[in-house]
RNA sequence: AGAGAGGUGGCCGAGCGGUCGAAGGCGCACGCCUGGAAAGCGUGUAUGCUCCAAAAGGGUAUCGAGGGUUCGAAUCCCUUCCUCUCUGCCA
């Protein structure tokens, strides 16, 4: 969520950012501005009135300790009026306050200076690229095609258990993950991310904090009886771990780092580019966040960045670096960059990161402040990206790895796995 | 799930209809004291919104949350969430 006071302030420069997500901002912004307007005067004509009723409640109280009953009674018949006006105002300012609000959520992250113009994934910028996309041999298969050959995942099983979208891995494709899981933590972990383990539902005023409510209610699934959502990412219950929090400067960044598997409903998404692992509505991820000092932030988009390419070097997986377009990036984020892994078998590149710098979008919502060094609380940035989600590597690693008589495991995962060969 | 007890500031804890944002203690910060430290003494120490060009300062709201009674609620009533104890169920 924007800062009202921000866009009172930079009307014409919130909606000029906006229009790089061809957003077209100016109505909408103009009428926060005026409701802003409609809650301030409500609320000073509000405070006063109470002021006053609150004046004559003391002097109620004096009047009746020194038994004068019959002068309070006359002050009594006073505050009639003012409790009316009150209650009036009141409901005004909470109706007001709502509307404003509702308007708010409608409003994206303005995009850092460096996002490139763009409507559409193709304009994203490709800012870096590396690894060698390997020659496979003649009758090379995709991985689904793998997945049943070496039985590993099996996504008809999962469909009887459960529905499309739900795949069980077994045997070596069951121990692969969890190696995977395991490294990744490691890699997190050894870089200086607290490992946290939390809850996979959480509940709505979570679901507002990182901005999942109201944008995308339809992408979570809902437990009704109990109200609470399954969670999409990771990001959700460990950004959440900060609502309402005050962090001393001191304790600052905070970097964190929990494996979740993430629930997406997925809903009108189908077809050919979503066969197999490419789009489930059960995976696992292992996220990163951070909470930095503004001034920080994008110093720390960019370590997180180098981060996720030292994973995929270790692991040999040729990736390239996209700067995401203002068309393209997701509703909170100020600045994204995507990773994608080449996979050989499906000739193109899957998306298999996302590491992004929501600066106050998300801790307005959440409220997540730190105490600067004047003593002063002043709004945190919150940063998170996968590192890494799971289905596409593991697509991406059988499908490069292959060879005719298995695949081959990648090196750093052999401690992990126990095995160097599914076969 | 049933019965009971309870949710107060960073923490502990008092207050149970009036001037209470809230005693007292601990913690923390600053100052005095000290060669230095501890102890001691003193001062300060919640958050949101808002008024003021800003600072100083003022107003208002907040004692789990939401409603109600009342001139006035941390205190009374209702709803709801959460915690603890016992019983039940259970990995």
């Amino acid at each position: 969520m924007l800062q009202t006071v921000f866009i009172r302030e930079n009307r014409e420069k919130v909606i000029q950012a906006l229009a790089k997500r061809n957003f077209d901002a100016s109505s909408l912004v103009d009428e926060v501005i005026a409701l802003d307007e409609k809650r301030r005067a409500t609320q000073v004509e509000l405070d006063t009135v109470l002021s006053e009723s609150n004046k004559l409640s003391k002097d109620i109280g004096e009047l009746m300790k020194a038994g004068e009953k019959a002068k309070a009674a006359l002050i009594k018949e006073k505050t009639v009026q003012f409790k009316e006006k009150s209650k009036e105002l009141s409901d005004a300012l909470n109706t007001v306050s709502e509307e404003l609000t509702n308007v708010l959520y409608k409003l994206p992250n303005t995009p850092a200076d460096i996002v490139p113009a763009g409507k559409t994934p193709e304009e994203n910028l490709e800012v870096e690229r590396e690894g060698d996309i390997p020659v496979l041999f003649e009758g090379a298969l995709p991985h689904w095609e793998l997945a049943k050959k070496y039985d590993i995942i099996d996504f008809e099983l999962g469909v009887k258990i459960a529905g499309a979208g739900f795949p069980v891995y077994k045997g070596k494709g069951a121990r692969l993950q969890r190696a995977l899981i395991a490294y990744f933590l490691d890699k997190n972990t050894e870089a200086g991310y607290k490992e946290y383990q939390v809850p996979h539902l959480v509940n709505e005023a979570s679901g507002y904090g990182t901005g999942q409510l109201p944008d995308k209610e339809g992408q979570m699934y809902h437990v009704g009886i109990d109200d609470l959502y399954l969670i999409p990412t990771a990001e959700v219950p460990v950004t959440n771990l900060f609502r309402d929090v005050i962090i001393e400067e001191k304790d600052l960044p905070v970097l964190c780092t929990a494996y979740t598997p993430c629930f997406r409903r997925e809903a009108g998404s189908y077809g050919a580019h979503v066969r197999g692992l490419n789009r489930l509505h059960q995976f696992d991820k292992v996220e990163i966040v951070r909470v930095e000092r503004p001034e920080n932030s994008y110093a720390a988009l960019d370590g997180m960045v180098e981060h996720v390419k030292t994973i995929l070097q270790e692991l040999k997986l040729p990736y390239r670096i996209l700067r995401l377009c203002g068309g393209d990036m997701g509703f909170a984020a100020a600045l994204t960059y995507d990773f994608e892994v080449f996979s050989t078998a499906q000739d193109r590149w899957l998306e298999i990161s996302s590491v992004s710098n929501f600066e106050t979008f998300q801790s307005t919502r959440l409220k997540l402040r730190f105490r600067d060094k004047e003593g002063k609380n002043q709004l945190a940035h919150t940063l998170n990206g996968s590192s890494l989600a799971l289905p596409r590597v593991l697509a991406g690693i059988l499908e490069n790895y292959q060879m005719e008589d298995g695949i081959v495991i990648p090196e750093v995962l052999r401690p992990y796995t126990g095995f160097d060969i599914i076969n």
